[in-house]
DNA sequence: ATGAAAGCGCTAACAT
DNA sequence: ATGTTAGCGCTTTCAT
């Protein structure tokens, strides 16, 4: 079923098909109204890749997320459809699994696309110049930025929040609840990731009170399941009952290690706090509902369309953009028991 | 950047970029090699339209899935990739949004991709024959039956739970417990969709146990997010303080009803117990642990890509596989108070 | 207002 | 082992 059948079914030629399925003007409302009851009739449906590879570039970007079932990109995702629309911009979305490269994923859609820009959601944080360079239109990293790769800050953007900044500003609220013993659970020290940075933020913040950092209360579980964080969590507690609060790196940890704190008897936040970065929706919903800085996710969309948009029509040259998160005081925030 | 330019810069022919490039046998070590290098060195990547376009219809299954935000339909997503993977199969993704048309998706997606067969996952319950034959290649309802549409059932095949069933059984469950105040926490009783089945079911119940419907006790929240449930949830119990249990229609909804019950002072399972079908992965850590009916995810993707295959391959006919929930007994399911 | 024909970038015969 | 060429289905000049 092509445009040919379609043109003979009607007695047309197929540039006439075209035009009417294009809303051309040149054509008459009687061979119109043939048409498009041909192609109701036959379930026609154009293919798309031929269109594709003719079209000229539409005003399209494109939005590769990775691991799409975080429900912290989904309020992102809706933000950046919405400002599309609003632009006169076309989005297509590509999902792609946790452990995929983003970046090649990016480049076959640029080409299949040929997309205007790009944006890249819960991407890597080490890009190298030469994945860089493969993109080939203007990106922006959203949620990450690019601290361990050697991208030159000029040909990218990014919008993020300060993944270090705020393990820093949530172990900080920890200590000034005067807690000392407090345990960071994160997917590992040295993922090149947001674990690394915000446990860096961490790190200084016990430096800078003077408290010696504990090997022990660092708990990493190897990736981000609800059920390592579950385990972890268990095993900490049981080798070191004097913990007395948690700092997790993701909201799903938190609620994870929430339940284990409270299957070992520990009541939250009389026996341990529990503080963690992200703010998604549910854990407003956990009892006691979770104390977390929440990223302003709709701002994150926001700003990277802006910037990309920016770029894309030379208004404005690359950008990288800070937020700051805001603490949602939940009820898992203490002082600590002595 | 085309396989022209690529061609040209090695000084061979397009044929002979195109076999390195689909790792076709009959070409020389040292021109492969060459071609490599150019291709990484021009950055060029094949455009996927054009491909498409030419290639033989691959064995290639698209999966639409609708709302794929649901953290229920991840592991199913999961389980149909591994699957098609280990049959040769290709499998292309297309997420639309909650209120999108999949039909018009699922279309789409066949012409442009030449696919073999689809599978739709979260779609409607009442697509009509027009819609049916819009598809024109084998296709799949999973999670979803057509209860409200008039499709022939030799047109298509499905697998999912019996809603009814399951709500049947849920509702059972505690009435067996002595309850009699039965809130019942859903979309819309008219939604044409799991809530109307899992409610049909609930009525069933009541009524076989003798227990008149209560209007009062059917928690509508027109959508399906936990805001809601916990905004309806906490009216009723102010409307209605006599109600000794709740079955939510989904998980999330039982969250959201379990942090409306606890800020009004209602102890789960003491003064109120709650029960849900789903078994998302969370609601294994909320505290109390949710009592749910576990919907089999796994298998319901094994049966949908088995289903899909044996009709593709012309193995089987059509058929409706009804997969049965089993019980994750958890805290939230206790007598009736007196 | 409509038709004919030239490509878009690619793969797969068919030649050589 | 490599080159030549005919389309895949579509949009878009350019004619008419």
């Amino acid at each position: 079923m092509t445009i040919k059948d379609v043109a003979a079914y009607c007695g047309v030629a197929v540039s006439t098909v075209s035009r009417v399925l294009n809303n051309h003007p040149d054509v008459s409302p009687e061979t119109r109204s043939r048409v498009l009851e041909a192609v109701d009739k036959l379930h026609y449906i154009p293919n798309n890749s031929a269109r594709d590879l003719v079209m000229a570039p539409a005003d399209t970007i494109g939005l590769v997320v990775r691991g799409a079932e975080n429900p912290f990109y989904t309020p992102i995702i809706r933000t950046i459809e919405e400002r599309c629309e609003e632009a006169g911009y076309t989005m297509v979305l590509h999902q792609i699994p946790v452990g995929a490269d983003e970046i090649s994923a990016g480049a076959t859609l640029v080409r299949s696309k040929r997309l205007k820009g790009l944006i890249f959601l819960g991407g890597r944080f080490d890009y190298s110049r030469a994945e860089g360079d493969a993109i080939g239109i203007p990106f922006v990293c959203c949620t990450n930025t690019n601290q361990f790769g050697d991208l030159d800050k000029s040909v990218y953007s990014s919008v993020s929040i300060d993944d270090y900044a705020e393990g820093y500003k949530a172990t900080k609220l920890l200590i000034d609840h005067g807690h000392t013993k407090i345990a960071v659970l994160l997917d590992s020290v040295r993922d090149h990731s947001i674990s690394e940075l915000r446990y860096a933020g961490y790190r200084q913040a016990l430096v800078d009170a003077g408290i010696p950092l504990d090997e022990d209360l660092v708990l990493e579980t190897v990736d981000f399941t609800m059920s390592a964080a579950y385990a972890r969590t268990l095993a900490a507690l049981e080798a070191r009952p004097d913990i007395t609060a948690i700092f997790a790196v993701a909201d799903s940890m938190a609620i994870a290690a929430m339940k284990a704190l409270h299957n070992v008897g520990f009541s939250v936040p009389g026996a341990c706090s529990v503080v963690a970065i992200d703010g998604i929706e549910i854990s407003q919903y956990t009892i006691p509902t979770l104390t977390t800085l929440v990223q302003p996710q709709e701002t994150l969309g926001e700003e990277a369309f802006k910037t990309l948009l920016d770029v894309i029509e030379g208004t404005a040259p690359n950008r990288h953009v800070r937020l700051e998160t805001s603490l949602r005081e939940g009820e898992t925030l203490g002082k600590a028991r002595s």
